[in-house]
DNA sequence: CCCTTTTCACCTAGGTGGTAAGAT
DNA sequence: ATCTTACCACCTAGGTGAAAAGGG
């Protein structure tokens, strides 16, 4: 997933654990197809949910201190449409809409903790994050935008970086 | 380092938390120097010691869980020779011979745990790891035994790995 | 026709010893 | 004379979109 999806933490207790993950909510159960003339997406069907699976960040579980002193990047965090990945990556159907969403769980050191289930956990959603899945780019300005921003796809830049998107607005 | 330091863990208490980190001791104020024609380490010098370092398994702390389900490798690990390092990498000193330490440190969740710190961690030396740091190899041997096994120096070989040792006595 | 999969060249990032030049 | 440094070609490992091939 690019851009890896990061979050700076602030108000944890420094000294407890917490585990970090995050999961893809469904945004409707529609599967979308895009309109090249339009330059739109378009409802083409209704589809039945996909398992909805959880990725920990790797670090987790982690002192609130050490989550608190840097960004923390889910960079690890890997998507696929095959429903049968034994790779514990994300499962998503492509052409639906997904918003990601980020949670905080506190580990309760308390041996009821499970009593406390419901107050021991907090999710964040950041709506600008919402994406619609695909398997190949619809539309030439994402491809535009990806191949100017992400390191990895340097190979198919045409001119500077820095230049973008000052030039192609 | 390489090869890299790799533990197999067991005996922890699963639940309880837990930091694993490396030194290296010097085995004695000795430089010493290759007598090429003998194929020998011969005593040269007397040197005082170097500062010494720590390198904290970068997972630290962790669960006993964790550190036991699989083989812990300080793969993250990093030596130089040089005494103003601010990459907290290890500073050795070339030409002198060094003892690599394992420690595992109990993280005491009571509120007066530094006065248990002498009952809560231990040490484990592996006397088969001992070695001479070097800026240069002295030894064509040991030259032919890194390319053989390092796979990142698969560039130097000039036969299958697989017929090594076996061909070269 | 529309979407998915596979393969590819081209990158990033970084771990090897060889080699020649530098330092003491 | 002996050891150290800087740079290099050559690897491992893996993240990009392009393009062609595959599938329903």
């Amino acid at each position: 997933m690019f851009p890896t999806f990061q979050v700076k933490i602030f108000g944890m207790d420094p000294m407890a654990d917490y585990m970090l993950l995050m999961d893809f909510v469904p945004v409707d159960d529609k599967r979308y197809r895009y309109a090249f003339h339009s330059s739109s997406w378009l409802v083409a069907g209704k589809d039945p949910a996909t398992p909805g699976r959880v990725h920990y960040h790797p670090d987790s579980p982690a002192k609130g201190a050490q989550w608190m002193k840097q960004i923390v990047s889910f960079d690890k965090l890997k998507l696929t449409n095959n429903l049968l990945d034994d790779n514990g990556h994300i499962i998503l159907n492509s052409m639906h809409r997904y918003q990601p969403r980020f949670h905080v769980v506190y580990v309760d050191p308390r041996k009821d903790s499970e009593k406390y289930a419901e107050e021991n956990f907090k999710t964040f959603v950041f709506e600008e994050t919402r994406f619609t899945a695909v398997t190949a780019y619809q539309n030439h300005r994402i491809t535009q935008l990806k191949i100017a921003s992400n390191p990895f796809a340097k190979g198919f830049r045409d001119c500077d970086p820095e230049d973008w998107p000052r030039n192609h607005r």
